[in-house]
Parts: C-alpha cells; sequence; structure tokens
DNA sequence: CGCATACTTGAGCGAAATCAAGGCCTGTGG
DNA sequence: CCACAGGCCTTGATTTCGCTCAAGTATGCG
C-alpha cells in the first residue's frame, strides 16, 4: 500500500495528482483510492488515460440526466451528489473527498448531479476507454467491485437514517459517521470539519436548515459537542453522542 | 460442494434451476440474472460451484453481522432485505425477486438481514470461490459490478423518496417501481402483485401501516389504483399516479 | 457603511405517528 | 355446522415532531 505510494516518487507529477491513494491509510473505509489495487507500473499506465482537472466552489461536474460519459476520482476538496424533484426539494446521497469516486451509480446517463461544496482537483477518465483497461488490469474492476460494495453498504444505513431515525438521531449518526478531516488533523478523530453548509445537512439527512440547526443546539447545549464558527465541530462526548445516535438520548 | 451430489448429467438441470435469466429480458432491470454475461460452457461451470436451496416464507436466510460466507442469486419467489435499530425500528432497503442478487452489500459480515416473504428458491455461492471464478470468467466480475451500479441508483432513488417524498408520494413511487409480477401476467404492466404485508410497505417506506393504508385508500377512493383483497393492486391511471409520485397530487 | 449570506431562535401549524376500535379473513376446535 | 382466536387491514381520534413562517444575530465583502 504504502509501498506503491512511495513509488510514485519517481514517476510523472500528473499521476501522483491522478490517482490519489487513501489520505490515511488505515483510517477510514472513504479513503479509497485506485493505489491499493495496483501496480507501480499499472499505475502509470493508468495515469496516462486520466485528465486532471480543479473544479472551482460551487461548479456543477456532473449533471443528472447528462450522458455518462465520466468517471472520476476526487483528489482533494469535498463535493455534494444529489437528486432534485421537480418542485426544488432535494436529497444529498452523498459527500465524496478525497480518494471517493464518483459516477459508479451511473448507467448509460447519470443518475445524479455532483457539485463541489470547495475547490476540488479531481481527475477524469473515458468510461469506454476505463471499461478497455479493466481487461488489461483485472485488479481495478476488482477494486471497484469492492468500493461499489461498499457504497451499498454506506447506502443501506443512510436509508435506516432517512426512514426511520428522529432528527437528533441523525444529526448524531451523521457527526459520528463523519471522517475526521484528513487535510487539518488527521489524528484527532473528535475534531471535525464540516466544509458543507446547514442546507447541505439538511438535505443530506431530510431535515430543514432550522431542525439540523436546533439539533446541533442541542447537542452543543448539553456539552455533547462543541460548535465553532468556521465549520469545525468537535465531539466532546462520544459515548453520549454514540447513544442519541440509536436511542435518541 | 455439489460436484459430488449432482454430476455431470445434474449439472445442466442445476443449470437451468441455479442461474435464473431475466424472465423477461427486455422487460425491466431487475430481472438481471448471470447468464448474460455468459456463454453455455461458463455457465455450467458456475452451476456447478452453486448450490441450489428452498427458503421456506418467514425464514431469515442471511443475518445482519453474521460472517458473509455465502452469495445469493434468486430463483423463485420474493425476499425482504432490511436494517433494524435496537429498539425494534425496522428499515427495509429492498425486495430481491427472480434474477437478483443478494450479498453485493457485504463486507466481512453481512450488513442487513434477508428474509424470505414467500417460499423462495435461490442459489447459493460461496463468496470466496466465487471471487476465485472471476479470474476464470471475468465477464462475470464485469457483470457483477453493472449490477452493484444499478443497485447504486435505486438506493439513490430510494434516499430521495425517504428523505424528501410525502407519504403519498412513496406509495405512489412505489407502485410506479415496482415491477408487474413477471410469474402471474407479464403482459399486462398495470396488474401488480404485492407478496409484502402492509408493515413491510411501511418498513420499506419509512411509514407506519395505518399510513400506508391510507394513503392506498386516498389512492383508490381517487380511482387511480383498484386494491384487490388477495395482494393483487391494479393501476387504474397510470398518468395520475405518476402526477402523485412527484407533485404529491 | 449597506447589503448579502449563513445561521439561530421562537411561535404556530400540519402531516404523519400514536392510540384505539372495529372489520374481514382463515384456520382450529368444539 | 358454529364459535372463537389471531393475523392483517382499515378507519377514526388525538398527539407530536419537524416544517413553515418570521424575526433577529453574526460574518464577510463591495
Amino acid at each position: 500500500m504504502s509501498d506503491h505510494r512511495n513509488g510514485l516518487a519517481g514517476s510523472s507529477i500528473n499521476l501522483s495528482v491522478a490517482i490519489v491513494p487513501g489520505l490515511c491509510g488505515g483510517c477510514g473505509a472513504r479513503h479509497i483510492g485506485l493505489c491499493d489495487a495496483l501496480a507501480d507500473e499499472d499505475l502509470q499506465f493508468l495515469a496516462s488515460v486520466a485528465k486532471s482537472t480543479t473544479v472551482p466552489k460551487g461548479r456543477i461536474f456532473v449533471a443528472e440526466g447528462d450522458e455518462a460519459r465520466h468517471f472520476f476520482n476526487i483528489n482533494r476538496g469535498t463535493a455534494k451528489l444529489y437528486k432534485d424533484l421537480p418542485d426544488g426539494r432535494r436529497q444529498i446521497t452523498g459527500f465524496v473527498g478525497a480518494g471517493d469516486f464518483v459516477g459508479l451509480a451511473a448507467a448509460d446517463h447519470y443518475a445524479f448531479t455532483a457539485e463541489a461544496i470547495d475547490e476540488v482537483r479531481l481527475c477524469r477518465f473515458d468510461r469506454v476507454e476505463l471499461r478497455s483497461v479493466f481487461t488489461t488490469f483485472p485488479a481495478l474492476e476488482r477494486r471497484l467491485l469492492d468500493v461499489a460494495s461498499h457504497e451499498l453498504i454506506i447506502a443501506q444505513g443512510q436509508m435506516l437514517l432517512l426512514g426511520r431515525k428522529s432528527a437528533i438521531e441523525r444529526i448524531a449518526s451523521f457527526l459520528l459517521d463523519w471522517r475526521s478531516s484528513a487535510e487539518t488533523c488527521p489524528n484527532d478523530v473528535n475534531a471535525l470539519v464540516l466544509p458543507m453548509t446547514r442546507a447541505d445537512l439538511g438535505d443530506f439527512l431530510g431535515l430543514t436548515i432550522e431542525t439540523v440547526s436546533r439539533a446541533l443546539s442541542a447537542l452543543k447545549q448539553r456539552n455533547i459537542i462543541a460548535v465553532g464558527k468556521d465549520h469545525g465541530i468537535r465531539i466532546l462526548d462520544r459515548g453520549r453522542l454514540a447513544k442519541f445516535a440509536t436511542d435518541g438520548s
């Protein structure tokens, strides 16, 4: 794993930009890159078919309904994936960060929209080209199947949250699931950076911004979390937070 | 494994039972079997590593948290997949029928429980064995990745439903999504057979049984659907039902 | 400084949950 | 045969959690 990463030192600049290993090798399931599955030579080849891009904050880089030509691997920053109803209601189906893939949940056309929450650096693959790469590097396909399986597990957990949990349970569950921001403080699992707005949080958890705000305030008042002004949240009592995530108290 | 019991002659018989092609080749995305991806010889080999079983109504054949040793392909009947909270609340993440797979959303341990709604005939694979089969038949892995992608799309749609739709919108959406029962009347897309109870429906749609019942009654009263006593429902006005699925009226 | 955006907090309302009662089957046993 | 029990479902009455509407605060930016 780390061998692969070290091996990148000698290869092209494009590679290190294009194919991000999980920033925290052992820290969380969401930090899944392509590196783990491939040897150095394979990575170099893969990098040659990828195109690295920067997406500014707020920019939509995948639109629901568009022909699904590309497949992405996030390098830096955070994006939100969502589906909209005609009247404006929105459901964010997930947030993706460094190492995550965008485009697995697509048939001929994208079934979701992807929008950058902050500046996003990503790597773009041609889906058809990627398919042909599979035959050369079966390990890559294996990897993607594993990633897809993992995303299905996450999705099922989110269904449980959306279908059956109360507002405070949803907030608590989210805070527990949200990876500690690798960029700022990888070692302190209790320091969270939430790059998204309250509106995004509500659209992800099936709540309104007011309810999100109230639930956070409730947890703050009980000294379970501390809320900073800079999108930062600190978990003060993980045990009680975990209790809120399922019991609701 | 089943090699000894079935032998060569049996394998072709076993095949038709074990590996179900989509019952309606062109009719719906949920009728995805393994056949489409493989040639006859490959299927015969695959059948030799599979074990066909009958699961009685109400029997749990996958338990959340158990070590994920097997992978299933449903042959006949319907099963529900769900997650529970400690206090008894339940979220059904999906119903699976003929041609569907069970076990994609699993890491080392199953992340869900699977229970037969009626008598289920299924085909069981050893996950480790299946992995080794991938190297021999890459098309199979390709197939599973496609299936997983498709399930992710479905899952995201369900998140939108659970997070943002009203009760009547959920019911209407469900009725439109529910495949026409292939076993009874493959040609009449408006005749639905719902093998599950109202409680299951509620657990799938994030509602109580009372709300499910009321929503169905509301649609019945407007002559949009007809509700039979034998788990049968007929869609009378698909256009208005579709309007209810998004607009709520 | 004014204005915009993001967030918080309060008051009242409403959709769905909860509580409660009754109807309709099917199976079982007298 | 009827009587009765237990699912399963429907319908009504009441409650509640989260939504809507509204006001106010904080922050940032031209």
